[in-house]
DNA sequence: GACATATGTAAGGTATTCTGACATCTGTTT
DNA sequence: AAACAGATGTCAGAATACCTTACATATGTC
């Protein structure tokens, strides 16, 4: 088992991620309906939450604050996740583009460009 | 929040903890009764276990191989504690003692004295 | 055989989570 | 202003998970 697969096993059940993020169950059912977290399930349909889950879910929250909609965030961590892949294509969408989009989405502009927090709040905390 | 902070963090709900672990519901609650593993609970009274607890299950489950039973093994454990404690201090059972009663509980004589595992299976491999 | 230890299993109850629907709030568009 | 879309709150009913207690069973000990 490697790290990657440490990373994504499910391990925690939503009332802890409700916890551990301080986000509402409404919210996180609404971010996984959207596509921006895939957790897992039991074999009865709850949900299961990896430390890559979590690490997503803080970022999500972080970039929530920073004035982002989900269309947004969904670029943001889909553009995260081919930097990620260490293949250096051509993404389907240009940074460039990314930015007009994000400039024009932006409900409050002008503070942004600072992302402070990346990604790993959580794993990094406990796997280091 | 420092590592023993982390270690200790009550975060997974018992089905998790029988799957990561393979010991069953029963099983767990009967060391908890014992006093080897004391979980968090919930508001609502519910199981929440830390690496901590979850490497301590997976050294008993180890020590029950070896052919200890649970006074054995609340021994074993509690000598541990001791050492972890850095206090060098006389423990209340002298290690003299600890074989001898070792020697006198063991079901499977000859096969110990080996201890191959520690400490720290699970958050070893999470928390490096 | 009587006993203690360790575990299985079942019952009845509580807690947690699930989905789906409707409500609300806040910007955006017309 | 009214209508609209996005995001979240809230509620209801159902399903899943977990809790404790009690009784059953297997195995080794006296």
């Amino acid at each position: 088992m490697n790290d990657q697969e440490r990373r994504s096993m499910p391990l925690f059940g939503i009332g802890v991620v409700i916890k551990l993020t301080e986000l509402t169950a409404r919210q996180i059912r609404y971010y996984e309906k959207h596509d921006l977290v895939r957790p897992g399930r039991t074999s009865g349909n709850q949900r299961l939450f990896s430390f890559n889950d979590v690490d997503r879910l803080l970022e999500i929250k972080d970039l929530l604050d920073k004035g982002l909609n989900i269309a947004g965030i969904k670029l943001v961590l889909s553009e995260e996740e081919q930097e990620n892949d260490g293949t250096q294509q051509k993404t389907s969408i240009t940074r460039r583009e990314l930015k007009e989009f994000l400039k024009q989405e932006l409900h409050e502009t002008g503070r942004f460009g600072k992302t402070s927090l990346r990604q790993g709040e959580l794993s990094r905390f406990f796997i280091r």
